[in-house]
DNA sequence: GTTAGGG
DNA sequence: CCCTAAC
């Protein structure tokens, strides 16, 4: 039987057993929702984005279908849903489900409502493996791009056994405020939806690194706060999870990391019979700008609770004589410096820069806590009054967005509440990545590498999340919120004279030692930081200086960096040499 | 924990 | 800078 035989046949079975509690669209408000974002997408002039989900272009393995007319989109909810329940071999896609609901497809092709080429299901794999297939929803006239993405691991056995069970596919309508509880046992999709590729990896299990590498990338390339922003769609199913990927990059290499995006649906299934059709058939994309919808708990007052700012790391130079009161006052005239020139508040879900000001909690996806990857705050100088941190060296000053923070939890001494106001002095105060230890003084004046950091001006606190009263639900503990890309600190001169003069001395494989002998009292260069440094520097130095980018290193720099490479790399095949002579070919 | 090298 | 194998 070929796939979509099975899907669409059990899907008019699930359509006529759900058809009458469908509640995803039925209330005018959800549909304004869906209203806002088209409008919010219209206003940013958003570009049309053409359908990539035609024939031969669907992610691999994945089933890709189109759903044109509301039947269609009916048939695509269900179809959602079976093909949960499909890999469920003993469930739902049993004998009894096959042969009885084919009629239903065959109704909707007779109708003239469903367009036979309107539908495209691919299966780039083999056909018949419904199991561990991704089903991609595509809605070509809104754009709207639904791919519940499998996670095998997780999805299966736990969230769709209960499906044999056919009372299951029946939707409760008034669902909304379990809808937290219903996550739980909700399966969580975690495949990127990467179209436009046949041959790349097959649905697999998102790994922190995964996601670490998506963060990287989107840092690597400078918008990490403004790559373009996922729809969010808490649809009312709770046996459905999607995960969305715009689909408008030009280079898939990087999209299919850097975008992924899931949610997971809690309540009801995916119907979408009552959606207007000026919704429906309007040309607005539904794929730009920051745009986060949650269907859920519109109604629902989202409890936040700030419970400390997490203060990132200042330096602090200070004698070593100076007494402890006044070393107090230097880090308030510190932390003062930051504050005074007055503070702006930026809100990241997931990461992510939410800087539409009118969204609602709603639409931005902040209203449901299960949903929460991490929600988070960022204390940022204001742009306009807040006087720029001395900084020298820094030739290209970090934006305070470009703090990637998360859960850690924030030691108490660090908690604004707990610094005295003091008169403010000239104190010099740059805030960098947090380190609870980092406050320091600086007693070695001939370290001079270490008065040249620290670009970043961002304080991140970090954010509860309440849903009760008092009881606080810890943010998602995935892996990936606790990854923190550190911030680029870029060499300055100085502190590649420094890692030069270190390594002249002691050679190219004794890192530790470098680090201890220059860096010692700069934190945030590892060893493995000079060790890549020196790399870069004897490439740089190879190169000519017009491909060489960011500060220029002083040709004498570079040259030394060449002589001792060479020289080193000498020593190092001699001690080879000696210690295996007989390991040489001839 | 360090080193070395690829990404 | 990150990641990881190898030590």
């Amino acid at each position: 039987m070929h796939p979509f035989d099975l899907l669409a046949t059990v899907a008019g079975e699930l359509l006529a057993e759900r058809e009458s509690t469908c509640s995803l669209y039925d209330t005018a408000e959800r549909t304004n929702h869906v209203n806002t974002i088209k409008q919010k997408q219209l206003e940013n002039g958003s570009p049309s984005k053409s359908d990539v989900f035609d024939q031969g272009s669907c992610d691999e393995g994945s089933f890709v279908a189109r759903f044109v007319s509301h039947e269609e989109r009916r048939a695509a909810s269900a179809l959602a849903l079976v093909k949960s329940h499909v890999s469920d071999k003993d469930g739902f896609a049993g004998k009894s489900a096959q042969s009885g609901l084919k009629c239903e497809l065959q109704k909707l092709k007779t109708t003239g409502s469903l367009k036979n080429d309107a539908i495209g299901i691919h299966n780039l794999e083999d056909p018949m493996d419904l199991d561990g297939k991704a089903l991609a929803l595509v809605s070509s006239d809104s754009s709207v791009e639904l791919t519940p993405s499998v996670d095998y691991h997780s999805a299966h056995s736990s969230s769709f056994q209960s499906a044999k069970d056919g009372a299951e596919l029946v939707v409760d309508k008034d669902d909304d405020e379990n809808s937290s509880g219903r996550t739980h046992n909700c399966a969580i999709y975690s495949k990127a939806f990467k179209p436009h590729c046949r041959g790349e990896s097959r649905a697999r299990k998102v790994t922190t690194s995964n996601y670490w590498k998506a963060d990287r990338e989107a840092m690597n390339d400078g918008e990490i706060w403004n790559r373009d922003e996922e729809i969010k769609l808490a649809l009312h199913s709770r046996k459905l999870s999607y995960t969305r990927q715009r689909t408008q990059r030009s280079s898939f290499k990087r999209k299919k990391s850097l975008e992924r995006f899931s949610f997971s649906a809690s309540n009801g299934g995916f119907c979408s019979q009552d959606v207007p059709d000026s919704l429906v058939k309007s040309d607005t994309k539904f794929d730009s700008s920051d745009q986060r919808l949650s269907y859920e708990s519109a109604d629902h007052p989202v409890k936040l609770s700030i419970k400390s700012f997490r203060v990132p790391e200042l330096f602090i130079e200070i004698p070593a004589n100076a007494t402890v009161g006044s070393l107090k006052r230097t880090v308030m005239e510190a932390v003062t410096a930051v504050l005074s020139g007055g503070l702006r508040v930026g809100v990241l879900l997931q990461g992510k820069k939410i800087r539409d000001d009118n969204k609602t909690l709603v639409q931005a996806g902040i209203s449901n806590t299960d949903k929460l990857d991490n929600l988070g705050f960022t204390l940022e100088p204001n742009p306009n009054r807040a006087p720029q941190p001395h900084n020298s060296n820094s030739r290209e000053p970090e934006s305070p967005n470009k703090i990637l923070t998360h859960a850690a939890p924030a030691p108490d001494q660090a908690t604004p509440d707990t610094l005295n106001p003091k008169p403010p002095h000239n104190t010099t105060a740059n805030c960098t990545e947090s380190d609870h230890d980092s406050v320091h003084s600086h007693t070695n004046p001939s370290s001079s590498v270490d008065q040249m950091y620290d670009n970043s001006k961002a304080l991140v606190p970090i954010l509860a999340v309440k849903s009760d009263a008092l009881s606080v639900i810890p943010l998602r503990n995935s892996r990936r919120s606790e990854m923190v890309r550190r911030i680029r600190r870029p060499f300055s001169v100085s502190e590649v004279e420094a890692l030069v003069q270190a390594v002249e001395k002691l050679g190219t494989g004794r890192w530790r030692d470098v680090k201890l002998r220059a860096f010692d009292s700069v934190k945030h260069r590892t060893y493995v930081d000079l060790k890549d440094k020196w790399k870069t520097l004897v490439h740089t130095a190879r190169i000519s200086p017009q491909q060489r980018r960011g500060e220029p290193v002083p040709q004498d720099l570079l040259d030394r960096v060449l002589s001792a490479h060479a020289y080193w790399c000498q020593q190092q095949a001699k001690s080879t040499r000696l210690a295996e002579p007989y390991l040489l070919p001839a």
